[in-house]
DNA sequence: GTAGGGTTAG
């Protein structure tokens, strides 16, 4: 089959040939458009040699110019200059980085036409590229199609699980790496790491903690690796000992990490300790601040506000918002107001955050007002589905029928959806205050709109039926949500409850006892990571 | 070609 008319594998696109390719490269050229005023230095080149112009490519890359990568490749490709693996690796690190574009794919293709698709390094970049683009199963695809694996191409499988919130997956891959005698590198015990933070598998991390005393590399990367790893498994002291162990070589990652643990495990004073002894950051602040909503700890909260006050950080409008959500959190709506008055480019999540906090806090009509108050003073900045949201949850919880209407029908002005939360947080808000008919024509309206129910909304409408007593409806709903979830226990409780709302107390009880026959019981999560991997029979190979 | 720090949205 000649080249131009295979199938361009991970485009998706079988048999369409590179003509495809051709027609796409209108959307290179488009692209080259948009990042032709990036300066480079392909005009002063006396020879337009593959070589030199692979090295600039490589430079761009490395040092994050991903712009300016992206426009000498395309007078490359324009140029017909010979394009090789050299050329096409630092191009897609850079397409990854390129927003709102998929030129990542365009490139593939090109890479296929020019033949240059296999190899160690051009498959492993193109893993990283498929996966940042959310497609786990092309970067398998193009781990799988590797011939020889070495530690990269591993460690990218497990970077791909990882961002894609597989963690047991990635420990999987660990566990057949170790298997495989693959040797380790520092990026795989940073990597794996992270998997056993989120699964909170601490016999596995204490193992890793051992490998990376071995390896003895990297190690301010790998210490705020390991600092992550405790502070998110409860350990702080483990966290801190890890710290306090380094001599000289802290840098403020490792303190802003630290930080963010001592918070969220309610070590204040070394927080502060360590803050203090740094100029803080709004990295610092942001972090410390999430962990206080967490927390509800509004006295933490309000010296970190001072903090952010005092070093004049107060025009960060990323922090802002997270000072205001903390107020909010912590039940504090006028301090979260005052916040919000004083951002001077409020953006949709400044916007979004403060409807909400009225929401949380039961304040239906001033969520309404501000919503209002964003279409004229918003400066451009508009209302998005999770705004909506929130302006409809509040809504609901207030009882402002109308009002919920009103805004349901305002999303079409701006291009917006409905969406099954926004059915669901509607049916909910109507069954709150007795709208228990309108509620059901909702859950027929979106059907016929070709939204789906799902769980939330059965759930929706199931709590709707208890509050007004409808058992034939309550059960309909209750019916499907068993369909769809038959394992979960809370449907159970929910279910036991709706028949004790409705003085249905047999059929409560036989829900209980389902519950329990199944043995359906709130519990809370454990691990059964870390004990048949052994990882430590075999150090030669690290 | 692969690793370390941030948050906000039901």
């Amino acid at each position: 089959m000649p080249v131009h008319y295979r199938c361009i594998g991970y485009l998706r696109c079988p048999a369409r040939s590179l003509l495809a390719i051709a027609s796409k490269e209108v959307s290179i050229i488009k692209l080259q458009k948009r990042y032709a005023h990036t300066h480079h230095s392909f005009d002063e080149l006396p020879f337009r040699d593959t070589y030199p112009l692979n090295s600039q490519l490589a430079f761009y890359a490395r040092n994050g110019n991903f712009e300016a990568t992206w426009a000498l490749f395309c007078r490359m490709h324009f140029s017909c200059c010979h394009l090789d693996a050299y050329s096409f690796t630092p191009v897609l690190s850079a397409c990854c980085a390129l927003p709102g574009t998929k030129c990542g794919k365009l490139v593939h293709g090109l890479m296929i036409k020019t033949g240059v698709d296999a190899g160690t390094v051009t498959k492993t970049a193109l893993m990283n590229l498929y996966s940042k683009y959310g497609c786990l199963d092309d970067s398998e695809r193009a781990f799988e199609e590797i011939e020889l694996k070495d530690v990269v191409a591993w460690n990218a499988l497990i970077s791909s699980f990882l961002r894609h919130d597989l963690a047991q997956r990635a420990l999987d891959a660990f566990a057949t790496m170790r298997r495989e005698q693959v040797q380790l590198s520092e990026f795989t015990l940073c990597s794996v790491l992270k998997a056993c933070a989120s699964l909170k598998a601490f016999e596995l991390g204490k193992q890793i903690h051992g490998l990376v005393v071995v390896l003895g590399r990297d190690l301010v990367i790998l210490s705020t690796a390991l600092i992550d790893f405790y502070s998110d498994v409860e350990h702080i002291n483990e966290a801190l000992n890890v710290y306090y162990s380094l001599k000289n070589i802290k840098d403020n990652v490792m303190r802003n990490s630290l930080i963010r643990g001592c918070i969220n495990n309610r070590k204040y004073e070394e927080a502060f300790s360590i803050m203090s002894k740094m100029r803080p950051n709004v990295v610092a602040l942001t972090s410390a601040l999430g962990a206080c909503s967490k927390n509800s700890d509004l006295w933490i909260g309000k010296q970190i506000h001072c903090v952010a006050l005092r070093f004049g950080f107060t025009d960060d409008t990323q922090l802002c918002n997270v000072i205001l959500d903390m107020y909010a959190k912590c039940g504090k709506i006028m301090n979260a107001r005052s916040v919000f008055d004083l951002i001077l480019e409020k953006c949709v999540v400044s916007w979004t955050s403060m409807i909400d906090g009225y929401g949380s806090q039961g304040y239906g009509l001033e969520a309404v007002e501000l919503l209002e108050r964003m279409e004229v003073e918003g400066k451009g900045v508009v209302p998005n589905s999770v705004t909506f949201l929130a302006v409809l949850s509040a809504c609901g919880h207030s009882r402002q029928v109308e009002e919920a209407w009103k805004c349901f029908m305002l999303m079409e002005k701006f291009g917006i959806d409905p969406e099954e939360e926004h059915y669901a947080c509607l049916i909910d808000g109507l069954g709150r205050a007795s709208h228990i008919d309108e509620a059901w024509c909702v859950l027929n309206d979106m059907i016929k709109n070709g939204t789906r129910p799902t769980a939330l909304t059965w759930t929706s409408l199931l709590n709707a039926c208890s509050r007004n007593q409808d058992i034939a409806r309550g059960e309909f709903a209750a019916k499907h949500l068993l369909e769809l979830e038959p394992d979960k226990p809370a449907n159970y409780v929910l279910l036991s409850n709706f028949y004790a709302a409705v003085g249905k107390w047999d059929s409560a009880n036989r829900f209980r006892d389902m519950m329990r026959k199944k043995g359906l019981i709130k519990e809370a999560g454990s691990s059964q990571v870390g004990s048949n991997l052994l990882i430590l029979t075999n150090r030669a190979s690290i």
